[in-house]
DNA sequence: ATTATCTATAGATCTATAGATAATGC
DNA sequence: ATTATCTATAGATCTATAGATAATGC
């Protein structure tokens, strides 16, 4: 069930060193015996994100099972808990892992207008409707993380601050230089942005086959930008 | 940490009766020696239920302990097994109850036009923003049935399916009544009104006090309302 | 020599069943 | 007499630790 693809290289033992990882045991000074990771131990330690993206899909992050996960990816749940010494610390790299793909993919460049971000939240949108599993285990810890108690509540909390006010700082942007109406109440028309994605993905994740979240966002998306546009359309 | 009120009534030892359980074990034809339920434990399935959802909200369905809503209760594991057989039944009992109480409260009588639905879904907003624990478990729940093993799919894509097929309904009277503008997307706007419900109540639960769920959705349904509405105003 | 894995296991849980005791109310 | 609860327990899990063995690559 879970791909083992990786497929985009990733394999030239030249990359891969645990870069930026200052605060693990991986930079002491000198001669202190500290290698780094071997090439199967990369490897490894992706196949079982990309397995534990699937379970915390299906079953949240207090259901999912090290051993369970360990075992699709081919190894024992002890083997799993050398690369993450622990459930939660598994959480947060994949988690931290989604979000470095996100952002690299639709937030890597300072969007000049707000109808260039109009458009990558769309594409957003048609990511998503590729990636189930990813898609299901969003919801799944997104919903959960409101509890104050889950160990992703930070984070989630964090992460929608964080899109509401990269959407409203263009949308203000926007404003200012006359593309938007003046009178756009830009956190009202950032949160709901992110409401109206990510409800559809609630739909969506429940009848793939018979709901075209893509399609609906898009046409929300063009309503919004007729409605909030400067005059001239 | 469980509210232990109930306290509107249901102690007179007049009502509850187990109604409408038709399909229990209560309605053999005669002298079969079942006598229904004693005052006490319909009071105790009450409070079961109300603790669940409690823990449905925090933690899901599967990381839900048996043992630690009896606890909360004030009863033994084996004491709450009486009432409900298994999880998964008290599980369905939970959606049902909910359920019941939401078609009761915004959905008894038929809507007379497109107006008025939208002021009902306003006022479940509303309702929703005073209930953190009920809204929390909603969204677990109904991103958890995603999965098409969950105990709860097929409950939550048929309540969906009812919601917007309800919604939709009101809508098209509305279009042929001239309410609305003759060319409105009927199930669209159905499903966008859900995904703007669930996805405003995601951010709300994440951030209850920094985040006004419900102004957010009654400012969204006025657009809608202007923007389908037949011309004049 | 260091990293990657495995086996074994401690110590907590969890659900569900079985049978005993207490409380309720015809 | 029937329902409500409790205690006890079987049989599965689960996470995490410890120590042994195998593979990697300076």
């Amino acid at each position: 069930m879970v791909r083992n693809r990786r497929s985009e290289g990733s394999d030239s033992s030249a990359a891969r060193k645990p870069e930026g990882s200052d605060s693990s045991a991986a930079r002491q000074p000198e001669g202190s015996g500290v290698r780094g990771t071997y090439a199967v131990g990369d490897e490894r330690r992706l196949c079982i994100l990309d397995a534990a993206v699937e379970h915390f899909a299906q079953r949240g992050f207090h259901a999912s099972s090290l051993a369970r996960i360990a075992a699709d990816v081919g190894i024992t749940q002890g083997g799993l808990l050398h690369h993450f010494p622990s459930k939660e610390d598994l959480l947060v790299q994949v988690l931290q892992r989604m979000d470095a793909s996100d952002r690299e993919r639709f937030f890597s460049r300072e969007f000049e207008s707000a109808a260039q971000m109009f458009t990558a939240l769309v594409r957003l949108a048609e990511y998503n409707s590729a990636r189930l599993g990813r898609t299901r285990m969003f919801n799944v810890l997104a919903a959960e993380a409101g509890d104050p108690g889950h160990p992703a509540h930070a984070y989630f909390v964090e992460r929608y601050a964080d899109v509401v006010g990269t959407l409203s700082g263009v949308l203000r942007r926007g404003v200012d230089s006359g593309e938007l109406r003046a009178d756009t109440d830009v956190v009202a028309v950032a949160q709901e942005l992110a409401a109206v994605m990510d409800g559809l993905q609630i739909q969506w994740v429940l009848d793939p086959k018979g709901f075209d979240m893509a399609g609906r966002f898009r046409a929300y998306v063009e309503r919004v930008r007729r409605e909030i546009g400067a005059e001239g359309s």
